[in-house]
DNA sequence: CTGTTAGCGCGTTCAT
DNA sequence: ATGAACGCGCTAACAG
């Protein structure tokens, strides 16, 4: 392997009979540089392959052009969709982004805050782990004047800005739907409702419920612990064998409903029409499934393309931000598992 | 905000009143230091929250601990599976990966792979975009001496490792499964097949084929463009409308087989039963739809890992490695499509 | 319009 | 066992 260095500033520099500050200014655009020189530099290093080495730029610049990204699982519909939709977007604005996955547990998210931070990102844009209820690994961040992007799992712990979806607004309209299709006992399998999103999502239910004058049960509350398909298929066989049985099923994410519906169908309930069903999220599967499961979109390229452009512009105007909760619109997607009633 | 400046090897030399590189001899555990001397720069720079500067070490190494990843897409449960394992590979071994998506065409490729290269990662795993009959791009990282490992789709056009799939045995033993349940008209919805992996697959198909006395016929064998839904449901509509129509069919990859069963379903036919199915590559929903789809899985993760830990070893030695090709057997998964002719 | 100088933080000789 | 000095490639402040 012949000696491969790559061609420098002070290569063309020399090459030129220039100095180095001059290459740099031709190069990078400043003004006060002859339109003769600067042809002349643009043309050698076009020819001699220049290209700026990256590690010194961002050396002297103290600045990466990385954000590093942390969900709480990767092989997941939902968030691989945010994950292109951060990474489509940095692209765009020149940025490019360091994906990790926190195990949705505490010590996976620190693990990957710190060495995120360590590879010096120049901010980050983070969905919180279920277990996320102290933020010193994200204080870090702000202390170094780096800001951050928390979006779909957010916790109330850090200060900055957020980007969520509706979740009260989306169970509201998924709940209506069941009952404008004739269900009324509609059960909820929740998630843990310390967490911000089961919480709306919960909250939407029971609102929706009230102002179409149907009982709130609490015996028709399942809280999953972990959100797998197991759980649904557990509860649901709970909640059909007990003494007074839902005929509606709202869940907390497509899976959930998953395995409401592998017990309901091994039960032999037919759904639609016995049982009712809605899941959350909009899963890729729930289209195929049979019967095909109404669900609740969330849009996530567009939240990880929001939560990415607010963080870059703070990035570039060297600000922290606000506070702000911004909230993305759901769209309720009907198709069989919550048909009429029969 | 105050001033937060990090300290630096330089502080504590000052505050310890000895020189910077007996600091950075000490953090970093040479042998020719005094135990005390040791003692207290640990001590401080424990103390005062030390932290290296990762850009003046990257660039002082030239070496920046980021591996390049490069995929058709990330929405994708087989794709998503094998930056998993990347990434929690990397992870391992002290490396972070800048993940990119090509969207399946070469330009997009090929701008992925200039702006890795321009950060400067210090090696490329790539699965490649259908388009990629040329390979400059490519040659530009081993130009400047940084590996590439290939893996799932491939090209010749670059020297370097390559991880993939037996596709060759896991199709032989799709259609072998399809033959055992009495399948005997078995038509195959392929991909392109100038296409490493659709090309094996085919063969595969084949040979099964062939050792069990099975006729081939050319008009039975559809090829894929996309490899997406309406293909397989289309394609599936004009073999089962044909003047010959098969009994079976083996899809390149589950969705295409997702398309081909709405159609059957749509037109009554009966799978299994009527007509078997089988699909490639295990996707998530495989398992949730009805009639559960019969496939081959190909190990992601581990095809990510196996893949990543070939590039970290290539990087340490400082080599490029050579042409080897590393097979991974796939597993074939069988569920309801497939089932019994009746 | 251009050159000179300096230094970012670190690792690494070469001295001692 | 330690320090002095240098330089990685680039940009920015200060001169002219």
């Amino acid at each position: 392997m012949s000696e491969k260095r790559r061609v420098t500033l002070k290569d063309i520099a020399i090459a030129l009979n220039v100095s180095p500050s001059t290459v740099s200014r031709a190069l990078n655009g400043y003004h006060s540089i002859s339109d003769e020189t600067v042809r002349q530099v643009k043309e050698y290093a076009e020819k001699h392959h220049y290209v700026p080495n990256t590690l010194a730029v961002n050396f002297r610049k103290s600045r990466t052009s990385l954000i590093g990204l942390v969900v709480p699982h990767i092989v997941h519909h939902f968030f691989s969709t945010t994950i292109s939709g951060v990474i489509e977007t940095a692209k765009k604005q020149g940025y490019h982004v360091l994906v990790t996955q926190s195990g949705d547990v505490k010590d996976g998210e620190i693990f990957a805050c710190r060495t995120l931070l360590g590879m010096g990102v120049d901010g980050l844009v983070i969905s919180v782990s279920n277990e996320t209820f102290v933020a010193e690994h994200l204080q870090d961040f702000l202390d170094e004047e780096k800001p951050i992007v928390q979006f779909d799992k957010i916790t109330d712990h850090i200060h900055s800005p957020k980007v969520v979806v509706d979740d009260f607004d989306g169970a509201y309209q998924a709940v209506k739907n069941l009952i404008d299709n004739g269900y009324s006992k509609i059960a909820h399998l929740s998630g843990r409702l310390e967490v911000k999103n089961a919480q709306g999502r919960f909250q939407g239910y029971k609102k929706a419920l009230k102002d179409h004058g149907l009982e709130f049960r609490e015996e028709w509350v399942k809280g999953c612990w972990d959100i797998i398909e197991s759980e649904g298929f557990d509860f649901t066989k709970e909640l059909m064998e007990s003494s007074n049985p839902p005929d509606a099923i709202f869940c907390i994410t497509d899976l959930v409903a998953l395995g409401a519906l592998k017990y309901l169908k091994s039960a032999d309930y037919e759904v639609p029409g016995k049982v009712g069903l809605m899941g959350f999220s909009n899963w890729m599967l729930s289209e195929y499934i049979s019967p095909s499961l109404s669900s609740v979109d969330q849009h996530g390229f567009e939240m990880g393309e929001r939560a990415t452009e607010i963080l870059i512009n703070l990035i570039k105007e060297h600000s922290l931000g606000e506070d702000d909760l911004i909230e993305m619109k759901t769209e309720l997607i009907v198709r069989q598992s919550s048909q009429k009633r029969l």
